[in-house]
Formats: C-alpha cells, structure tokens, sequence
DNA sequence: ATAACAGAATTGGTCGGACCAGATGCTTTG
DNA sequence: CAAAGCATCTGGTCCGACCAATTCTGTTAT
C-alpha cells in the first residue's frame, strides 16, 4: 500500500481548474455569471494566457463553463446544461462521497440501461458469451483479495460493461464508458458495504439467469439489488 | 443557447482535428496504431506544436485517440472505448446520415430514459408544469413555419429534455445533453417524415397524459411512436 | 435630447518556438 | 550475455505576440 504515486509536479494549469472547478461547484459563483478574462487571471496566477486559455477550455468540455468567443467566459447552469462530465467533475472533486439524490440517480440509470442490456442478451446469447462471463467472474474472484479497492472495482464497472457489449446493442457500452469514474465511485462503495464475496456471488446469479434465457430474472436481480443498496444507504 | 457555431475562418487547429477525425473514421488507421508524432505533424501542417497538441487533446476527449504522455499517440478502439462524444463525432461527419444499427440503438436509450422520467412526472407533476409544457408547445406551433429545420429540431429536443428536467430526476438530463448532436440528427429526420404538426400534435398528447397522471399512457405513446419509426426507415 | 455611428479598448482564439521531464532504445560496460 | 548509462525521442507546459470579433465609449448628426 505504499502509494508513492505521482503528484511530484502540479502544474499553473492543473492548479487553476483544480480551483475554479471548486469555486463553482461549491457555489461561490451563480449560474451566468462572468468569470475574470483570461487577462485578468492571467496576471493572478502570474502565467501566461494559453495557461488559463487551455484551462477555460478543458472546465467548458466538463461542462461547467460556457465560453462565448471573444465576448467572455461565463458560469454554466451545469445543472441543466452540463453532461455526464459534469457528473464525473463532482464525483472526481467530491471523491466517494456522493450526495444520496446523485446516487439515486446513477441507479435508476444503471438499472434503464442494463436492464434493457440483460433483456437483450438472454434474447440472443450464445454458449460463447456464458463461458466468457464465467471466466470472467472466476478471475474477479482469484484476484478478490490480492488487488486494491479503486482495482477491484473497475473489474465489476468491467463486467457490467461485459452485458452491454454482448447484448449487442453497442450504443448502451458508449453510455457506460461515459459514466466510469461515477461507476467507479460507486462500486467502491458497494463492495465496503456487501462484501466481496456477497458481490461475486450476485455475478454467477446474473450469469445462470443469462444461461437459462430468463431476461426478467435477471432484470428483478438487478432491480432488486438496487432498491436494497438504496435501502441500506437510507439507514446510514 | 448556442444555436449556429459557424466558423468563418478555418484554422489549423480545426483543419487538423478535422482530418484526423476523417481519417480515424474512415478505417485508414487501425486502432492501437501509433500516429505520427506532435513535431513530424506541425513540419506537416506548417504550424507549431502547440496547435497540434491542441488537437491531439480534443480528439482525446471525442474518444478516438489514446494520448500515452511521453510515449505516444494512439489510435483508440473507439467502438469498445469511446463515449457519446465519439457518437458525436461520428454524427458531425456523417451529417445526418446516421446508419440505422446507431439509430435504434440511440432510440432504445431513449425510450429508457425519457421513458422513465415520464413515469416519473406523471407521478410528481405540478400545475405549473403543465401550464409551461402547454405553453413551450404553442410556442413551437408558432414558430413551426417560419424556423429552420435545425432550429425547430433543437425545439424538440428541449422540449423533450423538459420532460426530464421536471421529472425531478435531474441525471437524466445530463444525459439527455451528451446526446445532444445525435439527438439534432434524428430530429430533423423524424419531422422530414412525419412533418411538422403531427409531431407539435404528439406533444400534445404527451401533455394530455401527463395532465391524466397516465405513465403508462405516456410510456406507451413513446415506445409506439418509436417503433413505428422503426419500421418505417425499414421500408426505405 | 436622442439616436446613429466611428473608433478605441477588451475579449477569446490562434500560433510558433522554447524549455521541461518522463519514456525509449541504443551503446557501452561489467 | 545481461545490466547500467546515456543520447534521443516523446508529449506537457508555458510565454508573449498577433488576430478578429465583440463591446464599450465618446462624438456627431438629426
């Protein structure tokens, strides 16, 4: 556990939207705001304008900011106008700890969009695809105790993401990559809360209801998961 | 409400992600291929390194490139990999020639999800957000003759990210907004064949049930509304 | 007094070249 | 033959200058 990691150079840039991601999102700036011109910053900071220029740029993909060229940069009402960047943002900024209306919200997503994957793969799976996810599932199971929590975790993102690649309907794999770092910060709490070996048993339950083609079963393992992980979190 | 993102000047930076993109799209790079470096590009292009970089990082975050710091820049498998934004991407080349596995794959997520947040206002609905949802469809009535096909599909798209918005479930309409190019795409297809006041009537519908408290109702008019859509790009 | 206009100031966008540090690969050395 | 050392390659950052569109301001004409 060691974890020297990097962290040995925070650059001017990193540092400014590590701090304006912060400033808005904790509030101290309202939705249409004007931000300072890059100028202003600029001489702040006590960098040049491409610094704060790239880092205007990276805060309006994550959906934050909303650049009106040579006009200004003004606050973005993410709440409405942000995308799953945005999320990513407050999860990444937030850490683990996510407000309960935001993980509500995941679930009810996680559950429309591979219920429909779950429903899809008993229509069309081949033997190919149940020796796979087992073999899957016994390597998350081999390596349970050996490998690091955030690890652990991008293994069951991996898998989940395993049902939306082979029921064949490619567009619902795009939408779980766009939601990995939430996806992540949420499976990390799920196994402190369960346990490992509670989780892998939940995957080989998903994968004999795939074998026997029984989509609604599948579809009541995973609603029902949901709605007791929901449940717990409300005890806490 | 940024409506019309004309650019009257074409810079390297866009002429180079442009090409890129084209390239990436078009299968003349296999993904994993390492693609030439920031210097060889700029001697190219006749520019600085700055500017492909630039590049370099926006196709990064449309999903179709793999930046390895230090090492190299690769192609991505952006079809295990990407994020809506390589859909995006994809759409912005391709026009509105979307091919139809990508259409009903982008419709099933939308009847997940817009098919949840309509059970979900049917259930918490207010007065006020009948009176403005009667209201934002007389204003595209209004205007139904006199906009642009762009602009009048943007109309339906906010009006559809509405029924999100005030379904109290806020996440579904940051996903809605990922979606956004796709979602123009199919837009301006859909009132090509229905036309203009079928569709304003269908958003009246939709009211109706909602006003009714008729999830169902609603669900049912979303989910006919697009399999019949469905079938129609069958017969075409 | 007010409206229209010209020009100045300000803004974001682009650009190229310089420097940095990590990754790579070839050469030398034990 | 393998390990250590070093030259060279890579992307990442940064600066300062220039560009063009927007916005502000002070003047002029009605």
């Amino acid at each position: 556990m060691n974890s020297v990691k990097k962290a040995p150079v925070v650059t001017n840039k990193e540092l400014f939207i590590r701090k304006m991601t912060r400033e808005i999102l904790s509030g101290k700036w309202n939705p249409g705001d004007r931000l300072p011109s890059e100028r202003e910053l600029a001489a702040e900071f006590g960098t040049g304008k491409t610094v704060i220029h790239s880092g205007y740029e990276k805060l309006a993909a994550m959906g934050l900011v909303d650049i009106k060229p040579k006009s200004g940069v003004f606050v973005a009402d993410y709440m409405k106008t942000g995308n799953i960047e945005t999320l990513n943002a407050i999860v990444r900024l937030s850490g683990n700890e996510l407000s309960r209306d935001v993980v509500t919200g995941i679930l009810d997503l996680r559950l429309a969009i591979e219920g429909m994957a779950f429903r899809e793969l008993c229509l069309c799976r081949s033997d190919e695809d149940i020796a796979h996810l087992r073999a899957f599932t016994s390597v998350i199971r081999d390596i349970a105790n050996s490998a690091r929590e955030e690890e652990l975790a991008e293994y069951f993102f991996l898998w989940h993401r395993e049902i939306c690649i082979r029921s064949g309907k490619s567009i619902l794999a795009l939408f779980m990559n766009t939601t990995h770092d939430v996806s992540i910060a949420f499976w990390v709490n799920y196994l402190r809360m369960y346990g490992i070996s509670f989780a892998v048993n939940r995957l080989e339950q998903f994968v004999d209801y795939i074998e026997a083609r029984d989509g609604e079963g599948a579809y009541s393992l995973l609603a029902e998961g949901i709605s007791d992980y929901l449940a717990r979190l409300e005890n806490i």
